[in-house]
DNA sequence: CATCATTTGTGCGTATGTATC
DNA sequence: CGATACATACGCACAAATGAT
């Protein structure tokens, strides 16, 4: 029995019945049965699909209609940047631009049209960027707030998903990737930039902000690191090392 | 040991060899002893890898380093969809409108900075189109050539990838779930514009021109059929239902 | 063209770990 | 704590596909 075939047919039982995100489906006895195939074909199956985030295999437990989320393609794109860095590609640049190039555009029509709600909370989490600077502390977590905050106005959450995705993957990579000597308070006036052009309703001003702001990342960006992750005097630590 | 990390063991050896899209890859039986585990426990984490794009397995022949493509996210944005749409969400509405946003935004970049080995592509496929429109055939492929050679000019194979990928899920879903009783010639004119616009640099008309052209899918996008796939009435025709 | 070795695909039996009741 | 149900893992045997001899 192919494979390919027990993925579509699980699929498929999973539109027919129209079972949501969290509902179980058949336990592995049961899908043997209704597909017709051995345990082992029933589980590599059930492997590619947790693998694309349609299924979720709890140990022990069961097995439950994936969240649906985007995480695969995290996942995915990840390993390709890291891949395609190693082999001495500019992937990590690519990816960086990639949300570039999304993010200019969407910032434009934005600008002016985002309710005071979110607009105070964008303020907060810059000064909250603020302090966090003055700590030392890293920002990240507050930076991918502030994007998620802000492309929330546009009101489509798949669009903001794709978005976060994008954010996660770049982050992920650049963390285990490169060296990055980061000025928090640069990051925080172009945070404030950003809100303050987006607030005043001007596009232009708001697309030129963020691309002052990823300018700024991708200058930090220039001086690649591609030491072989086997040598031991190796500069940095990859999540591919554990 | 956990199948998680026999999957991250085999990633990892990738990159350490750096080992390019389609280089060979141990065989299962050199992959049990270099990861210490049983050919089931390594032949579900290459099935995983495999649905994310990362290896590929050729029966009878061996497993090699996978393209590196986004077919993997396609399928899972492609599935995600359907099951969205039987659910009675308006997940398929949610994809048009991400391109929507997306490519209004860069179109407006591209505005007069198309150089004119590209524009005259783009007034070739055109012309193809109108051909196609006459002769009553399908438009789709052109459209799909039109929308990757505009956007190549960005000069970012991952963006390009990217739009290409919504484009991709977005017609199979499109052609799988709902009929579309489409004008040829409005969506002929409708491309026209936005080359006219983007060879002319006028940004405002072109980002205008996109809207206009994913406001017509939009609209006949409107009376969405979430009819039982079971239902042997059903007006149309799933590919899950193979 | 046929045969062969190599490699992946499939099926079965069994033992173990883990969660729920 | 035991009982039960389930996923996880292992090992073996055979089938099917591919490329080379």
């Amino acid at each position: 029995m192919a494979a390919r075939d027990l993925q579509e047919r699980i699929k498929k039982l999973i539109v027919d019945r129209r079972l949501p995100s969290g509902a179980p489906l058949p336990t592995e006895p049961e899908l043997m049965r209704f597909l017709g195939a051995s345990r082992n074909s029933v589980r590599e199956a059930l492997k590619a699909l947790q693998a694309m985030g349609i299924v979720e295999i709890r140990h022990g437990f069961g097995t439950y209609v994936g969240p649906m989320s985007l995480a695969p393609m995290i996942e995915g794109l990840a390993f390709r940047t890291v891949a395609g860095h190693y082999r001495g590609e500019d992937s990590l640049l690519q990816l960086l631009e990639l949300r570039e190039a999304v993010e200019t555009g969407l910032v434009s029509r934005l600008a002016g049209r985002l309710p005071e709600r979110d607009l105070s909370e964008l303020t907060a989490l810059v000064d909250r960027m603020d302090r966090q600077a003055e700590q030392g502390a890293g920002l990240a977590e507050t930076d991918r707030a502030f994007h998620a905050t802000l492309y929330r106005g546009l009101d489509n959450a798949l669009l903001s998903e794709v978005l976060e995705a994008f954010w996660d993957a770049f982050h992920r990579v650049q963390r285990d990737l490169v060296v990055v000597p980061h000025d928090p308070w640069v990051t925080c006036r172009q945070h404030r930039e950003i809100l303050d052009a987006v607030r005043s309703g001007d596009s232009i001003r708001a697309e030129e902000a963020i691309r002052d702001h990823f300018g700024h990342v991708r200058a930090r960006l220039a001086p690649v690191d591609t030491t072989d992750p086997q040598d031991p005097t190796r500069a940095t630590m990859s999540a591919y090392d554990r």
